[in-house]
RNA sequence: GGGCCCGUGGGUUAGUCUGGCCUAUGCUAGAUCGUUUGGGACGAUUUGACCCAGGUUCAAAUCCUGGCGGGCCCA
């Protein structure tokens, strides 16, 4: 039988969040996961569909801000990592010049991407001259090709992107769309006259993950992330962290001001206006399938996905109810589902010979956000019975229903959004604060597992190694939020305006 | 980087410690037929598994070694 408080196609309760959502992923058929290949997942047409609509939020986000889309060659020549190599050993020697040592983490990595590519070493039989590495970005063999593109000032700026896959020799835990092998990502990549035109493009970056945001309806953390997790060539690193409901962050976007430190590495530069060589500027923005794992983890329950009406495949489920008994249900049924479809909504005739039950907890494991029936009773009615994912079923009259429609996808996005607004900001809490005595540094209140702290913090790296070594969690960075009123500093209690977040990253 | 655990039909699981009675259990999913159909239907029939390679042994799902794959914990 198994009454209401069964589960549900093994689905584990939310709440254990770290057995939910590996098998939520699979039970919703967004992916399958027994590949034999670690951290290589097959897209299964559900997921697929849901990630191709991701990816048309951002192109439409590309086009109205002027970018194009490329599509650049997989495999990079060895050779082209000097360039990198010469790149990152220039920012030491400018750190060792200039930088507050303290402002530096010992022990960083030098060989960049070095240990986790995968590389193609052999062709056919023969081994290669020159090995080639499968992209885990594609800084390299893209301003290979600009400094070839870009001679004059009328060639900027140049506005890029792609959406391609990367790949990652991940040795730790993978989990599907969180930390995978092969990446479904996204990059934009731009060059500018000069520092100016660079910022700029930061702050548009900013503004369209931030518009992306809303569309998948969950809120984030924007940092400018700590000296120490800047990326390789970076002037500044921006991220953009969503608070997953076991308290970790997520990292679902970057923007990087690279100033022009790449531009003389890879000899981008241009004749200005007065026949003067200048480098380049540039930046680059990142986003990947973590956009969807953010959206499964956001918005999901006991009973499965949600998805935003913005990226579901399937906006509207309409079936048929009972309808052996009346020969009249199905050409309604399907009439319906063709004006909605005609109308520009994303439409599921679900005609399948089941009974209503089963196809409803098909659905909802799904996370269709609308479900639209009609049987013998509603022929006579004029109406129809809905059903939102977000809760709440009620009869509509079947006129006007494009109108209607269009008001409750809206008001299933407003409903999620309210809802992770208010999960993410009760898993901030302020943090509890250190103490110093002849022993060390310790907490004063020990910190809970799944939160993320919120604290003023204005010191050096050595100052945020006490935080993460008391507390055992990582530090975002400055929130781009800053707090109105100067706060002590939770290490120098020097006052400051600084915001940061001390949370458990994936 | 260090430590620990696991691998049985599509999924999940019993059996492994103590080798034989395993021709391998339950649930679920799949197939066929019939009865059903406004929130997970029922009956009958049926398909389907010991990760791979070695080793020990009269005998290996079970013990040993390695590989591959998966998971957990700590820095």
């Amino acid at each position: 039988m198994g009454g209401p408080g069964k589960a549900k196609r093994g689905i584990p309760p939310k709440s254990d969040f770290n057995s939910w959502y590996p098998a939520i992923v699979e039970i919703a058929d967004l992916v399958d996961k027994r590949y034999p290949i670690k951290g290589m997942d097959v897209w299964k047409p559900y997921g697929w569909k849901t990630m191709s609509l991701i990816d048309a939020l951002t192109r439409s986000q590309m086009s109205r801000t002027g970018h194009e889309e490329y599509n650049f060659p997989l495999l990079v020549p060895e050779d082209l990592l000097d360039k990198e190599n010469q790149l990152v050993s220039m920012l030491k020697a400018a750190r060792d010049a200039g930088v507050d040592p303290s402002e530096l983490r010992m022990g960083e990595e030098e060989s960049g991407f070095e240990k986790e590519v995968y590389w193609v070493k052999h062709g056919g039989n023969n081994e290669l001259e020159v090995p080639m590495f499968l992209r885990p970005t594609s800084e390299t063999p893209m301003y290979t090709m600009f400094s070839l593109w870009v001679r004059s000032h009328a060639d900027l700026p140049l506005k890029t992107f792609q959406i391609v896959n990367t790949f990652r020799y991940e040795t730790k835990q993978t989990r599907s769309f969180i930390r995978v092998r092969e990446i479904h990502f996204f990059e934009a990549h731009t060059v500018h006259a000069d520092e100016q035109g660079a910022t700029e493009q930061i702050a548009e970056d900013a503004e369209i993950v931030q518009r992306l945001l809303h569309e998948l309806c969950f809120p984030a953390i924007v940092s400018k992330r700590p000296i120490w997790d800047t990326f390789p060539g970076a002037w500044y690193s921006t991220a953009v962290d969503a608070v997953m409901p076991n308290g970790r962050t997520l990292q679902v976007a970057t923007y990087h001001h690279y100033r022009d430190q790449w531009a003389r590495a890879f000899d981008l530069s241009y004749e200005d206006g007065d026949g003067s060589t200048r480098y380049c500027h540039q930046t680059t923005f990142g986003m990947s399938e973590r956009l969807l794992g953010a959206v499964v983890g956001m918005h999901g329950d006991d009973n499965g996905l949600i998805l935003p009406p913005s990226i579901a495949p399937i906006q509207v489920v309409i079936m048929p109810v009972a309808a052996h008994s009346d020969a009249n249900v199905m050409p309604r049924v399907s009439q319906l589902a063709t004006h909605l479809s005609e109308s520009g909504f994303r439409v599921h005739l679900d005609d399948r010979d089941l009974r209503p039950g089963a196809k409803h907890y098909d659905w909802e494991i799904k996370g269709v956000p609308v479900r639209l029936e009609i049987g013998p009773r509603d022929l006579a009615s004029g109406n129809c019975v809905v059903t939102l994912r977000t809760g709440g079923k009620s009869e509509i009259p079947l006129d006007g229903i494009t109108q209607t429609m269009t008001q409750l996808l809206d008001s299933v996005s407003d409903e999620l959004r309210a809802r992770s607004h208010s999960y993410a900001s009760d898993m901030i809490h302020p943090f509890p604060g250190l103490m110093h005595n002849e022993t060390g540094w310790h907490l004063q209140s020990p910190v809970e597992d799944g939160i993320v702290y919120e604290l003023a913090f204005d010191g050096n790296d050595a100052d945020a190694e006490v935080l993460e070594k008391t507390t055992g969690l990582t530090l975002l960075g400055d929130c781009v939020t800053a707090y109105d009123e100067p706060v002590d500093c939770a290490v120098t209690g020097k006052p400051t305006n600084r915001r940061q977040h001390l949370a458990r990253m994936y």
